[in-house]
RNA sequence: GCAGAAGUGGCUGAGUGGUCGAAGGCGCACGAUUGGAAAUCGUGUAGGCGUUGAUAGCGUCUCGAGGGUUCAAAUCCCUCCUUCUGCGCCA
C-alpha cells in the first residue's frame, strides 16, 4: 500500500511501476483514485468549516448555562439566546451529516484503490510479466544426481515405517498426513535445529498464537487471499465478524498483527525475531493438493523471520535473512539456489522478494522451500507499525527541544524451514543406495546422535 | 463458563453532560543555579488527518473499540473487547 500522497504528486512514477508489472489494467486506477481523493478532501474540508462552526457555537450555550447559574436572573434571557443558537446549529446539521458521510464514503472507495496499487518495486527487481521470467542468481552446493533412483518421497518415508497418508485421508481427508517414528522425529528436529540455528544468530524465539480475530486478518491480507487461504473457527456465540478467529496461514500473521497500531522506540529497533507455527491452509484456487505426498497440504509446521527495521536498514536485512535460509539449508548438505521473483511474480505489497528453491535429485530440478520479502513500508502503512525518532528542534522562544517524530517502520519476512515439505529435499539428498539416510552433522544431536536412519525392517521397495 | 469491579496521556491518578484533549504527581526534555553533580526553581511535554516551507500556528477527530441520545459526551444508553477478584472447569 502506497502514500496516497505519494501517488498524487508522482503519478507518473506510480504507472510506470505498473507497467513494469505487466498490470495495464490498472493504469486508470491512478487517475481515478487522485480525483476521489481530491474530492474527498474537499468534502472533509467543509465538513471541518461546519464542525468548527458548531462547536463555537456550542461552547457559547455552555458559556451562557454558566452564567445563567451565577445570575439566576439572566436565566430567562439567556434560555431565548439558546433556542436561537440551537436553531441554527440544528439548520447546519443536516449538510453537515452529508458532508461527513459523502467524505467517509469517498475515503473507503480511495483505501480500496489504494489497496490494489502495486507498491514501487526495488531498481533492482527483474522485469517479466510471470514466473518464467524469475531470475536465478545464485547456486550453493552442486546439485547432483546419484547413480542409483531416488524414489517419491512418500515411498522413502514409507521404507521407514514413517508416513500414514490413507488414515490421515480417513480421519481428515486429503491435505493431511500421519508422520510416524524416526521421520517424525526427524521432522522435529529440523525445526529445533533451525530455531536454535536462528537464536544463534541473535533472533529472538517466539511462539505465537495460532489462532487470530479477523479484524487482524483483515489487516494483514485482502479478502480473496484470505478467502482461498485462511481457515475460520465456527461459533455461533461469536456474534461480532471481527472477534471471529482464523486458523493462522503463516506465523507471520500473528507476529506482524502483534505490533498493529505500535509505536517501536527507535532503540529497540531492528526487531529480529524467530518463529514457530504450526500453519492451516486451505489451498483453495491455487495450484491443488499433492494427492500422493506432502508437498501442497492443508497442514504444515514452519520456522519463520520476521524484520522490523528502520527504512534505510531494510535492504541490508533482506540479503541477511535470505542468505540465513541458504547457510541453513547448505548445513544439512541440501543443494540451494536463489530465484529472484521479476516483476511480474511479486506480490503488490512486496518491494523485492526471492525464493530459495532446494535441490530435488529425483526431478533433477530445485523446488520452493522458502520465501523471503522486503515489503518496505507497504504492510507498515496498512497497520499503522511506526517507530518514533528524537529529532532536535527549536521552540518559539528559540530553545533547544527535542520532539518525537513517529515514522513507519519496513518489515521483512522470510521462511527459515517448512516441514514436511522440506524433508522432500532432505531426504532425497540425504538418501543412500542402501536406502539408508545420513544424518548431517548439525542435526545429529537432535536425532540422538545417530549419524545415519536405517530403514525399517518391513522394507516397501520403490514403486515409482 | 458464571458473578462482581474496572479500562483516561510514557506511568500514576482526578474528572459523572458545557470554554475538558483532559487537574495534580512521577518520568522525560530544555534552561537557570553549580567548579561539576545531586537537590531546587522555571519552561515544555499524546497521536491521526487537513492547511503550511515548517517538527510553527490554526482547524478537526481521538479518554479500550464500535454504534446511539444531545446544540454539546471521558461523563448517559447499547453491543463488543480486555483486565482484576471470587466461584466453577481444565493441561
Amino acid at each position: 500500500m502506497l502514500d496516497i500522497k505519494f501517488v498524487r504528486d508522482n503519478p507518473e512514477i506510480v504507472k510506470e511501476n505498473i507497467r513494469k508489472k505487466f498490470q495495464e489494467e490498472k493504469l486508470p486506477l491512478v487517475d481515478q483514485v487522485i480525483d476521489l481523493y481530491a474530492q474527498a478532501l474537499e468534502a472533509k474540508q467543509k465538513a471541518e468549516q461546519l464542525q468548527a462552526n458548531r462547536n463555537t457555537l456550542s461552547k457559547q450555550i455552555g458559556m451562557l448555562k454558566g452564567q445563567a447559574k451565577k445570575n439566576p436572573e439572566l436565566a430567562e434571557e439567556n434560555e431565548a439566546k439558546i433556542a436561537e443558537i440551537t436553531a441554527q446549529v440544528n439548520a447546519e446539521s443536516e449538510e453537515r451529516e452529508s458532508l461527513l458521510a459523502k467524505q467517509t464514503e469517498l475515503d473507503a472507495k480511495v483505501r480500496e484503490i489504494m489497496l490494489v496499487i502495486p507498491n514501487i518495486i526495488d531498481d533492482s527487481v527483474p522485469i517479466g510479466p510471470d514466473d518464467s521470467c524469475n531470475v536465478e542468481v545464485q547456486r550453493f552446493g552442486e546439485p547432483k544426481v546419484p547413480a542409483y533412483p531416488i524414489p517419491y518421497h512418500t515411498e522413502i518415508m514409507g521404507a521407514y515405517n514413517g508416513i500414514d497418508l490413507s488414515s490421515a485421508r480417513r480421519v481428515s481427508g486429503t491435505g493431511f498426513y500421519y508422520l510416524l517414528g524416526d521421520i517424525a522425529r526427524l521432522h522435529e528436529a529440523v525445526l529445533a535445529y533451525a530455531r536454535d540455528f536462528m537464536i544463534d544468530r541473535g533472533f529472538t524465539y517466539v511462539i505465537p498464537p495460532y489462532m487470530i480475530r479477523g479484524e487482524m486478518v483483515e489487516g494483514v491480507m485482502s479478502f480473496p487471499e484470505m478467502d482461498a487461504m485462511m481457515y475460520k473457527i465456527e461459533d455461533p456465540s461469536v456474534t461480532d465478524p471481527k472477534n471471529s478467529l482464523y486458523l493462522i496461514g503463516t506465523s507471520e500473521h500473528s507476529m506482524i498483527a502483534r505490533f498493529n497500531g505500535q509505536i517501536i522506540p527507535s532503540a529497540e529497533l531492528p526487531l529480529t525475531l524467530t518463529s514457530y507455527s504450526p500453519c492451516f491452509r486451505k489451498e483453495k484456487g491455487s495450484h491443488g493438493l499433492e494427492e500422493r505426498g506432502v508437498y501442497r497440504i492443508h497442514q504444515f509446521e514452519k520456522q519463520e523471520m520476521i524484520v522490523i527495521c528502520k527504512p534505510e536498514e531494510s535492504m541490508q536485512w533482506y540479503e541477511v535473512l535470505w542468505k540465513n535460509s541458504v547457510d541453513l539449508f547448505r548445513s544439512l548438505d541440501i543443494p540451494v539456489r536463489q530465484l529472484e521473483c521479476c516483476s511480474g511474480d511479486l506480490a503488490d505489497l512486496k518491494v523485492k522478494s526471492c525464493d530459495i528453491e532446494a535441490w530435488s535429485p529425483r526431478q533433477q530440478k530445485y523446488f520452493e522451500v522458502c520465501s523471503c520479502s522486503n515489503l518496505g513500508d507497504a504492510q507498515a502503512r496498512r497497520l499503522g507499525i511506526r517507530y518514533s525518532e528524537n529529532v532536535e528542534t527549536v521552540d518559539k522562544k528559540g530553545r533547544k527541544k527535542v520532539k518525537k517524530v513517529n515514522k513507519l517502520a519496513h518489515t521483512l519476512n522470510n521462511t527459515c524451514v517448512a516441514p514436511p515439505r522440506m524433508l522432500i529435499a532432505f531426504l532425497e539428498n540425504n538418501l543412500n543406495e542402501d536406502g539408508s539416510v545420513n544424518i548431517p552433522e548439525a542435526l545429529r544431536p537432535y536425532m540422538g546422535g545417530k549419524a545415519k536412519l536405517e530403514r525399517a525392517k518391513t522394507y516397501i521397495p520403490p514403486q515409482d
